[in-house]
DNA sequence: TAATGTATAATTGTATACATAATTATTATA
DNA sequence: TATAATAATTATGTATACAATTATACATTA
């Protein structure tokens, strides 16, 4: 689907630098709003400028960086108006996504599904709160590839890499939080397995809604440091 | 919101290259599938290879172009498959701005949007088809600006630049669609008006569905010569 | 004839050099 | 001292040069 670092092919310098930086920016090692100068990173990283050029105009395009009037280059900032409107957008097409893999998923992407949400549930129980997150992550990653709609799963990938900014510069999520999450992902793979398609949908729809407030909570904090 | 070529500062060569090639694959002058030279283009607009590899590269992030493995470029092929990928998520996301559009409007934005329901309509009774596409345009465009959605709206104009070549591969909308087209869009700006959110998101991603098909129909035809 | 190997040409990937624009530092002046 | 003008510096934008990769043409051989 995307040519990601994991394929055999070698990477591109380009590739080598827009996966590093990236990486960085979703870190937060490159903080919200700092500048970024192109020759610097160049002579760090012991190469020329054009493939960094080529590599923070991808990061541009997707918005991880944005760049000023007069050709600076800067991490992109935080905003809560951004943050909601990805949550809004993902809201749909997570859904849409769910909606599809209810219909299109075999009977042993299921029993694959149902083991992950065995795991996630496990977790919650035992309050392992960075695995109730990992293991989310997987549930939406597998039912990506279920799904089928590579223009969905395309947006949703970038817009995963623009809140995980957000989510790294806030708290974890609580306990309940996490309990709660883990439950809705329980019902939501029940949903599925019922081959419901439309409650799956309105399921998953909800779920994102839930988990907004949590990546929000944590901004306001960090707005006047970090934002524009 | 965009950058775009209307700006008032003078365009980089990169971006008159990106805006130029992007004109030329949305109007299918270059053919779906046909393979690009990045000198041959160099030398035809008089310029070196920097500014020409980087407007290639944002086309080839946004995929109106794609790189194979080899490195060589391509216009994008057309498949019914992205054709209907684009619809689902269009409908959500039209949606999503025809429901905020209807709480966010001010009374001078309804009329304003009144104003070109009524020319659509117009032209629709006189089978003036252009002006229903055109006009449909402009009302979808208006609407963007309302939702306030800057997230929704960006991958809805991406979304839109790629549909584009696929509808002007087929023939034009029959009259019937033409006076359904504009039927839908009055109802959607009554409901609009009534400040109806969800019957406005209701109607429009009625309306997308319904638009696909006239898309649709003329692509099989095509699909052979110019498919992947 | 078909398949394989090799030389050559063409194309992309990266580095370097130069041009242009923006920022910062410096000086002149009120 | 404050301000404006100007020079010096630094950054980005573009062109050119070179390296690495891939494609093409042609010869050789089974």
């Amino acid at each position: 689907m995307d040519s990601s670092p994991m394929d055999n092919r070698r990477l591109s310098t380009k590739d080598f630098v827009y996966y590093e930086i990236k990486k960085q920016v979703i870190e937060n090692v490159l903080k919200p709003s700092q500048s970024i100068n192109e020759i610097k990173i160049a002579s760090e990283l012991g190469i020329s400028r054009t493939p960094i050029r080529e590599a923070m105009q991808r990061l541009e395009i997707e918005e991880l960086i944005i760049r000023l009037p007069n050709g600076r280059l800067k991490v992109a900032p935080i905003s809560i108006q951004e943050a909601k409107e990805i949550y809004e957008v993902r809201g749909l097409l997570e859904g849409l996504v769910a909606r599809e893999a209810a219909i299109r998923a075999t009977d042993s992407d299921l029993q694959k599904l149902q083991m992950f949400t065995n795991l996630i549930v496990e977790a919650a129980e035992n309050d392992w709160r960075d695995d109730v997150v990992n293991y989310g992550g997987e549930i939406h990653s597998f039912l990506y590839q279920l799904s089928g709609n590579y223009t969905a799963v395309k947006i949703l990938k970038n817009m995963n890499d623009k809140i995980s900014r957000y989510r790294r510069l806030g708290p974890k999520d609580s306990t309940t939080r996490s309990k709660e999450a883990a439950h809705e992902h329980k019902q939501l793979t029940e949903a599925i397995v019922e081959r419901n398609s439309g409650k799956a949908e309105e399921l998953m729809k909800l779920h994102v809604k839930n988990s907004l407030g949590a990546a929000l909570d944590s901004i306001p904090n960090y707005i006047s440091e970090y934002g524009e």
